[in-house]
DNA sequence: GTGTATATTGCAAACGTTTGCGGAATATAT
DNA sequence: ATATATTCCGCAAACGTTTGCAATATACAC
């Protein structure tokens, strides 16, 4: 059974032709008689004949195949934007070898060598969380792979990116509380050395301004895990009676604070409204269902894809580079609806 | 910049000697003097000289490749898997070409094409849910290449297997709900031609009758979505009254089912426990944190590549299939612990 | 019949490696 | 000095393709 592939050369030996007819019979080239042309496609038909990737790809240097590499597949957001990728990336026929860094530095170095060594057409990235050090990038760069950040791009290269806007989001996300009557706007922030922490307390206070409403710093609470909110929940709770909406960096942060503040009796959204920040698939099991801004996954990974083509195929300039920034969608449900008296059914 | 890489072609005639030579070198072969190594060494680390994996996988018929193709990235259960898959496949130097096939039979023939096409050393596949034709996967073994089928098996095939055991992870849950004292528990079941929805449903059944318990058919509720539950609201609240415990066929209708309790003045797990099955990471969200059986498809994935590399390196025999199962581990949350009343903090 | 155009095929090199074998140069033994 | 062993290196083929060019065969015109 571990027959090896039947090749070229095996059709030519069997039919007393040599190799180079069979390859030019096989892909109509004018050259060659209908005779044998109808020979050798049937004879190829009726064994199976499959052209060997690794030998075009050697010969003609192009895999046809790109390199996707990101910190964590498990992380919905990521599945999404891979998701959106391969679909691209299937209908113009490239496959997709992907790799996991697990945020790990060391390892993006290695993955990424290992898609140069493997002549990958073109490679998208989003890097790891404690990626400071560019070189492996610009390796990919040197040996004339293009290259496309997503997501967790890199300033320091001037590269494609595609991004999403955390900012915008942000500002959505509370304009929306404001729009629903809230006045007292609570935040769950994460720490403000990342940049979505940073990009969705700008975008918070940006919305607040812009209605004249005041920023106070003693209504943001630095937690953006569940476990965090619940150390915080005596905050929490302290600040409740006066607060009548909150705006989370993240679901889960919010469907926590929503049962903090449920079990010390208050009603979502009825006293308090809350949004998220999409990260998952949580919001719809939440209860109440959580309004919350979803980040375009599929989108992104589409457009990433369709920028590495440009460059692999060259329908673009080499040095001309775009940035594409997809603005997150706010999806209403329930827990938003500020007076409202929730119950399911 | 789009400068092709250094081969040893170029080294060779830089150095003005042979191509064998430098490659001789390179892998330290005892034939080649001191000097000569030395010189080719340091010159191809200071042009960062790296073999084309392409040529060398031409050559020796090895890619270190291996393929995976599955339903859906975006699933928790199949992204969980591929990390072990991969966590394995990067300790023994191969990469991995992920292909979804979105539960399309087309796309997975077309899949598995591609993959016997690039050559690859092995193969892991779970089907997709309408596939009854094997012939793409025939095709693969007749390449001579490993298969190994996880979950989603094929059992008209002898190959390697690695599957979670549902029949087992049902009972286990249910026998959990009897030794916190339940009695006359609810199941919320798949449809039964579906693998799964029948097996833990006679896991639920043995359960029962291990402690002799009644089985009753009209505390079987067909609803395996979160949106069925809610459509069967009703059935479940006639219930209600009568039942101290409910094991769902998974995580997200057993949320479900909570909310709707809860929503009628039942309390969880006080009046009624709750146990759900693994299908995401749900569970810690839930309110109260929800009682399941988790899924180990880190384990099942590191299993089944390591199967494969089995047969890849040929430690074991070409027609020797092995069936690795795994049981699903109870995961003792709060919304099992029947008689509690529970509270945060 | 010769000459020329045309149709059809094969040779050989190339993509980047590895490797069996042979050969030149040097060293050792007699 | 010759014979033999040892050290070091290059040639060429191979993996499976494609393709420029040369070669053969056939057809057509005169």
């Amino acid at each position: 059974m571990k027959s090896h592939p039947i090749t070229i050369k095996d059709i030519a030996r069997v039919l007393g032709i040599s190799p180079s007819t069979v390859s030019r019979a096989l892909k109509d080239h004018p050259d060659i008689s209908p005779k044998t042309k109808n020979l050798v496609k049937t004879f190829a038909e009726k064994v199976n004949y499959r052209p060997n990737a690794l030998a075009l790809s050697l010969r003609s240097s192009k895999t046809n195949t790109i390199g996707i590499v990101i910190p964590e597949i498990v992380h919905h957001f990521f599945s999404t934007v891979i998701s959106g990728i391969e679909d691209v990336a299937y209908g113009r026929g490239y496959n997709a070898i992907i790799c996991q860094t697990n945020e790990n530095y060391q390892r993006e170095v290695i993955d990424l060598q290992a898609l140069i060594d493997n002549r990958v057409d073109g490679i998208l990235v989003s890097m790891s969380k404690n990626t400071h050090e560019f070189t492996h990038f610009n390796n990919v760069k040197e040996n004339g792979i293009p290259i496309v950040f997503f997501d967790r791009i890199c300033e320091a290269l001037s590269t494609d990116r595609v991004i999403a806007d955390d900012f915008e989001g942000a500002r959505i996300a509370t304009r929306h509380l404001i729009n629903q009557g809230c006045k007292k706007i609570m935040h769950l922030a994460a720490p403000q050395h990342l940049l979505i922490g940073k990009n969705r307390k700008e975008g918070y206070y940006s919305a607040l301004k812009e209605s004249k409403l005041e920023c106070e710093e003693r209504l943001i609470l630095k937690c953006d895990t569940r476990e965090a909110v619940f150390a915080k929940a005596d905050d929490v709770i302290r600040l409740a009676s006066e607060i009548d909406g909150i705006f989370a960096v993240n679901d889960s942060t919010a469907i926590a604070v929503m049962q903090v503040l449920q079990r010390n009796g208050y009603k979502i959204p009825k006293d308090i409204a809350v949004v998220g920040f999409g990260d998952g698939p949580n919001a719809n099991i939440a209860y109440p269902p959580l309004t919350t801004v979803e980040q375009k996954g599929y989108d992104i990974g589409q457009a990433a894809m369709r920028l590495l083509i440009g460059h692999i195929e060259e329908t673009v300039e080499d040095d001309e580079f775009e940035t594409k920034i997809f603005t997150p969608e706010l999806v209403e449900r329930t827990s938003s609806q500020y007076g409202i008296d929730f119950t399911y059914k």
